[in-house]
This record gives structure tokens, sequence and C-alpha cells, in this order.
DNA sequence: CTATTATTTCGATTATACTAGAAATATCTA
DNA sequence: TAGATATTTCTAGTATAATCGAAATAATAG
């Protein structure tokens, strides 16, 4: 995943409102929800929820599919993993070895 | 660790320079640089650079310590976790059973 | 004290994001 | 066609953030 991405992502991720919406998504399950339910369940105005999700999903962490007059929304589990995945990238090497010793030995490229 | 706060962590994560100097901090390891070496390797002019580290310090990213001129700065590994654990708080359970999605994970050994 | 290096504050510019009501559109049912 | 429900577009007010040069401060060495 390349930097830009990476920030682009979390950015998305660091408003509150598309947090909670993100969350509730995880929550639900692959099977995902309409979007009235979400708009109901987190009492979110609707034009507002509508603007949150399709920055969600200009950044891949939503997929949405028509039924009749429903859209259903659900997380990317993937994409999830893959911006969780940058953050962590090389620090649990650092992390998982006690840390404050002396230096860096090691580099990844 | 509460929505609001992620959230907040998230937003500051998600801004591409900041999350230029995250990475650089993770590759240097818990014994972390000064800020002027920050600065000179990835090119952000001083002021900018300050203002950042302010941003990232207020989440609790990074830690500092005087060290006669020098401001020597690390990323804080525990709070990194902290919040990628957040983003997969529930999701780890569905992306391993009923998605599609979801190659079993590498461990760091 | 003076010079040097390191970092921060100030100030100004510019750009972008959040929010949500009202109106419009879309999709179905009877 | 009319009527109900679902979602989006339009619009506008408000707020906050990114950037960086120049000047200011801090810490130290000579």
């Amino acid at each position: 995943m390349k930097l830009e991405d990476a920030a682009e992502t979390l950015a998305q991720l660091g408003n509150p409102t598309r947090l909670e919406v993100v969350r509730y998504l995880v929550k639900v399950g692959p099977s995902g929800v309409p979007v009235g339910s979400i708009q109901k369940q987190l009492k979110i105005p609707a034009s507002t929820l509508t603007h949150h999700l399709k920055h969600l999903k200009g950044v891949g962490l939503l997929m949405q599919k028509r039924e009749k007059t429903l859209l259903w929304c659900s997380i990317n589990f993937d994409r999830l993993h893959e911006v969780s995945d940058f953050l962590l990238e090389e620090c649990c090497s650092f992390s998982l070895r006690e840390s404050d010793n002396a230096k860096t030995e090691r580099d990844a490229a």
C-alpha cells in the first residue's frame, strides 16, 4: 500500500462520524445493512450520511449493492486490514523485542 | 480506546507529511532521532515539521526528550498498536470466516 | 559575552472539510 | 397514476487545517 493511499484512507477513518459508521459496519458483518438502517441506528441526517458514505467508498472501505429501493452497505475488511497493516508494517519487530535497546541495527528495504 | 480518541489519532495519521514522519520514526526504532534529522532526511521545512510534531505529540503518538540542544523524537509503539487494534477490534472474527476475502495472516515470530 | 546550531512562534495565505435542511430523484407497490 | 419509502443532489454557512518564510527563542561551546 502506497503512503499516499494509506494517508488518504486514514484521513477518512479520522472523522468521528465516519469511524462510527465503520465500527457499525464491522459489527454488522459481511452481510451489510441498508443506508437507512445506518441512518436510523446512528441518528445521522440522511444527507450527511450520504456524504460520508461517498468518502468511505472513495477510499475503498465501503462496498455497496442495490436491491430494490435499498442500498446495502458493507465494510471491505481487506481494505481495513491493509491500512492497519501499513501502520504496523515495521513496528512489530521493534515492539516485540523489548524496546529502548540502543541501536537500529536493521534495515528493511 | 474511545471512538473519539481513535478518530482523532487516525486523523493525525491521515496527513501524508505526518504519516511519512511516523513511518520514518518507526523505521528508526525506539532510540529515536533529533528533530533536525527528520527535517533533513525528509526535507520538510522546520516550521512545518514542528507544527506536525506537535500534532503527533498531542495524540500521544510521539515521545520527545531533550538532550542538550537536540530534541529526540521517537514513536510510541503502544499507541500505534492501540489504534490499529481499534480498527480490527471486531472485524477479524468476520473476515476469518464468512467473507470470501481474508487470507490467513502470517505471524511475526 | 558572542557566535553557532537547534527548534519554535508568529503571521499570513490558501485550501479543504463538516454539517444539514430543502428539494429532487429513484424505486417500488397498489 | 398516485403514493410511499429510500437515497441523493444542491446549497450554503461555518470551522478547521496545511503550508512555510521570517523573526524569535533556547542551549551550548569557545
